[in-house]
DNA sequence: TTTGTTTGGTTTAACGGTTAAGTTGAGAGG
DNA sequence: CCTCTCAACTTAACCGTTAAACCAAACAAA
């Protein structure tokens, strides 16, 4: 900056002035100011200009899984509404690890980000002001226990209530389900769903057909394989998200059952390949870019809102699902 | 830190004594110092660090994008390495679009990323002194023109000639190839291990069986249906990246043919899902988290040879990948 | 002519750390 | 008792920006 000054013969305040496109620089200056800036390659140091600002521009997203289709779904969502206003991401992998999700948060807060999006995996964290104070958070996906504002989730009851009235419609009374983590919302909330669907169509929920998984593909195998072991096995299944479902369908293939001759089955998470199972999957699919968009506006009106002081709070935004039936359900004889 | 400084009772400069764990503080002052700094909550100022240092300890990583399964599985070697070292990623998406390729690292630069990770979906850019100027860039995946060092990938000709050998083999002698944007490495050299496959078995490459996609799903459908719409059709596919194998497989679902009875089909890129598919799916598997830990590892001597001025070149390191068969491949009748 | 205002710039003090150089005090050696 | 050494700590400069305060010249109004 020093040496851009120097070149186009004035201040770097006014090479500053140029750089922010503040009025009262001459048209002549700004020109042999851009001039030399360009001569000598010269990129603003945004570590400096945030140390001065106060803001880096930053914002942080920690998820459990990269490796999870969703999640970069709804990363394209908030990038793309983050590059509008300028904002980086800076994107961290918790490995379902409370003790890194934590250990990344204070990483966050050192790196000085603006904000957070957090998908988190800590049921037991408790995200109060302490926490706040460091720097405004949006929660996605899954909601803290206790949490009643500053998340973008899926309305998870609902869909969960839908899919499983969706089997019902179709006849089935021996409808399993493969639960997530119930300590998570997303797994919670799901059996919820379920739950209500069966309760009000007057369905028993045999305990032998409530099984819990963790969210793993390997989980998925394990419940696939003892549900359809039993004596008396379902004649459907929901599945809490995709990874099991995955597992489900494995173990279903090496049990050689069919489905959706044998066995009915209906997944939360929908994503590239599920119409390309054989037989397609009927899923339920959530809204993920639109996820990650509603997020970081949240995220932004609250960054701002924080900046002018005008502390207005945002509520839990839930976002419908959609169920999609192909050809995984059917008929219940 | 000037209140933890007040609270212990010392200086600032002793304060950073503790933080940075240098010697010279006598135990009781650093313990007092500990103290303060957990009663306040301190957390130092990275980008305050940073400015003085003149490193950020993060690194930049560029792929084209994130929803294609195979860059997170990158990542996931990238982080787990760059965790070790105290590095943090910040992660973009080009959106396969050169311009905001440019962009972006003009953009890390200013943020003073310490190096960058590149997939480049820029098929002209001239990664010269110019750009590695600005800082250590080490490429990923796909081997910018005329390249000849600071990059993992994965030896495509290699994987190309073992995947079409293996369709050879199974005495296929109409074999088909759907291939990538040949502009890119990836693209090129996969189409180059095909051919000298086909020229060493004395096959001829028929203009009809190739094709020409573009990575996506869309082009994969494009060019299967016209494949099989040939009057005399291909009995083998190589595919040359997951989302043209999915494209391709919906489009023998919606021709209706069924595979492998009439179509043998082998495809770059193995995915969670490829063991899901029916039939499952024989891929050329890539090691996704090797790439990612190896480019990590090769970027960070990159960076201490810098700061050393031990400057030492890296050569261009090619990771062999794996055929998996499963049962997409038959013997051809 | 004097005064006030506007325009187009410069100077300088932060921002929150790190570190080289300087200071202090205590114990050892002459 | 004086000097020397060394450990322990402080002072102050610096990193690259921004912005408030300041300044000079030009011009308009009284």
């Amino acid at each position: 900056m020093h040496d851009v000054a120097r070149l186009a013969g004035v201040s770097i305040a006014t090479v500053s002035s140029v750089i922010n496109e503040k009025s009262g620089v001459s048209p002549k200056r700004t020109a042999s100011v851009k001039d030399a800036m360009s001569k000598l390659d010269y990129h603003p140091d945004l570590v400096a200009r945030s140390l001065k600002l106060g803001h880096t521009k930053v914002i942080g997203m920690i998820v459990p899984d990269v490796t999870n289709q969703y999640y970069p779904e709804v990363m394209r969502g908030v990038e793309d509404e983050a590059r509008v206003h300028g904002y980086q991401l800076m994107l961290c992998n918790s490995n379902e690890n409370p003790d890194q999700e934590q250990h990344l948060l204070s990483m966050l807060f050192s790196q000085r980000v603006d904000g957070v999006l957090l998908a988190s995996s800590d049921s037991t964290a408790v995200y109060d002001r302490q926490i706040r104070r460091r720097f405004p958070i949006v929660f996605i996906d899954r909601l803290p226990p206790g949490c009643m504002e500053r998340a973008v989730i899926t309305n998870n009851v609902q869909a969960a209530y839908d899919a499983t009235r969706h089997l019902i419609s179709l006849g089935h009374k021996r409808i399993a389900i493969i639960a997530g983590n119930i300590l998570l919302s997303t797994g919670s909330d799901r059996v919820a769903g379920y739950r209500q669907a069966m309760q009000e169509a007057h369905l028993p929920i045999r305990e032998e057909y409530f099984r819990h998984g963790d969210f793993t593909l390997e989980s998925g195998i394990q419940c696939g394989l003892e549900l359809m072991n039993l004596k008396n096995p379902p004649t459907a299944i929901f599945s809490c998200n995709n990874k099991m479902t995955l597992g489900l369908m494995r173990s279903l293939t090496e049990l050689n059952i069919a489905c959706p001759k044998k066995v009915s089955v209906v997944s939360f998470d929908d994503f590239e390949w599920a119409a390309n199972f054989t037989p397609q999957l009927t899923t339920v699919s959530q809204q993920t870019y639109q996820i990650g968009k509603c997020a970081m506006q949240m995220l932004l009106r609250i960054i701002n809102s924080e900046k002018n002081r005008t502390y207005q709070d945002e509520a839990v935004l839930m976002l419908p699902a959609k169920l999609l039936v192909r050809d995984s359900t059917t008929r219940a004889k």
